[in-house]
DNA sequence: CCGGCTAAGGCGAACGTTCGCTGTCCGCGC
DNA sequence: GCGCGGACAGCGAACGTTCGCCTTAGCCGG
């Protein structure tokens, strides 16, 4: 219950102070200009009495940037998001950057909502973390505004760069794992069908499943919506469906400890009935019982070089979207048989 | 790699298109004054056509306020303060706020930088989420300024709102929960030392115990520094000290699945040999081996609430610290014997 | 026919900066 | 002794808004 703020000190109440012109105090300030050593000293000396705070949003005005760049997000209590929102914030802190945040909750409400608002804060770039918007062809038209956008998804229409581990790969040698582990009827729980990364893991299981000369079987495949509660059900369902099922890799460790819990239910002993292969290395997975084999995901790596990219983008006005892919690494636990 | 921006549209730029002078633009563009219904439609095509985007930047300045709110947290990569994030957020939105994020590193870089940088981009109000701020003294100085803050953790000098759960209320639940389970050597495994939040519970078990007729021996408490592994460990240390434990209360549910790791691999079973809680409900809780009992801690609901508060405060100009405290419940599951 | 009221819109100032240009003074070389 | 260049500082403008006040015209009543 105090009194009102006794308004903040501008740069034109540490020029009066002293003696000169606010532009001086400016220039000063900045370092630019030639100004003697003792109006300088004077200057600092009065700013730092006042306790002066430099107001970034009259120097976006004239600089025409906001040293801000929005971080548009699908859902920010998503455990592995927030591993990727550390890594960018902490490149953006670096240099000197700020990020800004907002979620879109429904579909569509991206270009509704969130991007309006960014625009309105005229950020320098953006980046996007929200799968929901993958199909979002609205979302377009921030390309054209040539203002440098990174996302983590794929995103309609090649104008915009993105940032991902190789969700092929993942595919791949984690199939090959199981297969190098003598499986052959190896099932994958999938996250929803829509996503990029989805199919693209899909993929590279099918690669793998050729490449040891098995069939890829429809059956084998279920979904299980990125939660725990949905792998166990897509595992009880696996099980009806091909009891001869000898392992299963789920695409996040999330659904994988979903498995690990069906596979407890059904009195499966793991990994002797029935092997898992998890994704994402959460700290969890190494303490699951048994523990997890599992990929090691650089989310945080990839939250760095995203914002890496659209600061460098923005330095240097490039508009060419590149398109990084992060490697991930198998880490073989109990679950699987071991390394 | 296309052609550099046309320069953003200003309101200028359409009052220009319109034949009307860029005041009376502003003013249709925000409901106010009083101008006739055709150059109003007139006016609002233009911007339409143009693709105008007010400057937030430019409002800021002349109205004295950002929209903003400054969020310094400890640690994005935290799950739990994900959840926190995603209710603040979305209260914000609602309310036409933003929300602008920073972490604070290493023990007092948030004076050094994390406020600072808030205060340059005029934040409106601060939602401080750093538990490693709890001490840090030169905060008061936020308290000066006559910014809304409201913090989840305690802050030094009576000057900052907080919005928390009842920690203590959760010592004592939990442990009165494991009493009435017939236990009597209990054990609680804590988070640092240091914190509010820690011996806030650890008093809440001490008055249980109390309760019960039961003594505090210094040798049931042991940290686990809130991970996995520390809690582990600590779970290992616990019995070489007291062989006779029957119940481990963990002050995190991360802590919790240490501990279940920790008895697995002593042989010994849940909940007949020992039972364990937890705390926070995170979603693994309900799956892990057994289902872990645990506090559900309204940490989306605290993000709301502590937005709610700082919001308040800003459009109320009162600057009373208030503190609120969220209640939780017990949700019981099989590792502490269930219902 | 005139005074005054109202509706519609213009105008200037302010918010807090940066930036480039203009002035002033001083010292120095020829 | 004169002019020239450099060091220092001031000044005006601009960035894109909002806000309060002023001007103009049209209308109505007396």
């Amino acid at each position: 219950m105090k009194v009102k703020p006794t308004r903040r000190v501008s740069v034109k109440d540490v020029a009066a102070q002293s003696g000169v012109s606010f532009q001086t105090t400016s220039k000063v300030l900045n370092g630019g200009g030639s100004v003697s050593e003792v109006t300088r000293a004077r200057i600092l000396q009065v700013a730092s009495d006042l306790g002066y705070v430099p107001n970034l949003q009259a120097r976006s005005l004239v600089m025409q940037r906001t040293l801000t760049i929005g971080l548009i997000a699908g859902d920010f209590s998503d455990p592995n998001l927030s591993r990727f929102i550390s890594g960018a914030e902490q490149e953006a802190r670096r240099q000197g950057y700020s990020v800004l945040i907002t979620s879109v909750e429904r579909e569509g409400s991206g270009t509704e909502y969130a991007l309006p608002a960014m625009m309105e804060r005229r950020v320098d770039g953006i980046l996007l973390a929200a799968p929901q918007m993958e199909e979002d062809l609205a979302l377009a038209h921030v390309l054209d505004r040539t203002l440098p956008v990174v996302s983590l998804y794929h995103v309609p229409g090649e104008g915009v760069a993105t940032v991902s581990s190789d969700d092929e790969q993942i595919g791949l040698l984690g199939t090959r794992h199981l297969v190098r582990k003598g499986h052959r009827a190896i099932a994958m729980i999938i996250g929803p069908r829509g996503r990029q990364a989805t199919q693209r893991r899909l993929h590279g299981y099918r690669r793998a499943l050729e490449e040891a000369g098995l069939a890829f079987a429809e059956d084998l495949v279920e979904e299980g919506r990125g939660e725990i509660a949905g792998a166990q059900a897509a595992t009880i369902r696996l099980f009806e469906q091909s009891p001869g099922i000898t392992a299963i890799f789920a695409q996040s460790d999330t659904m994988g400890i979903g498995v690990l819990s069906a596979l407890h239910r059904l009195g499966k002993p793991i990994p002797d009935s029935c092997a898992v292969v998890g994704c994402d290395d959460i700290d969890m997975a190494a303490y699951t019982e048994p523990p997890l084999t599992t990929f090691h995901v650089p989310l945080y790596e990839t939250g760095a070089e995203a914002m890496r990219l659209v600061l460098n983008m923005i330095a240097t006005g490039s508009v060419t979207p590149r398109h990084v892919l992060l490697p991930a690494h198998l880490i073989a636990r109990a679950s699987s048989g071991g390394a």
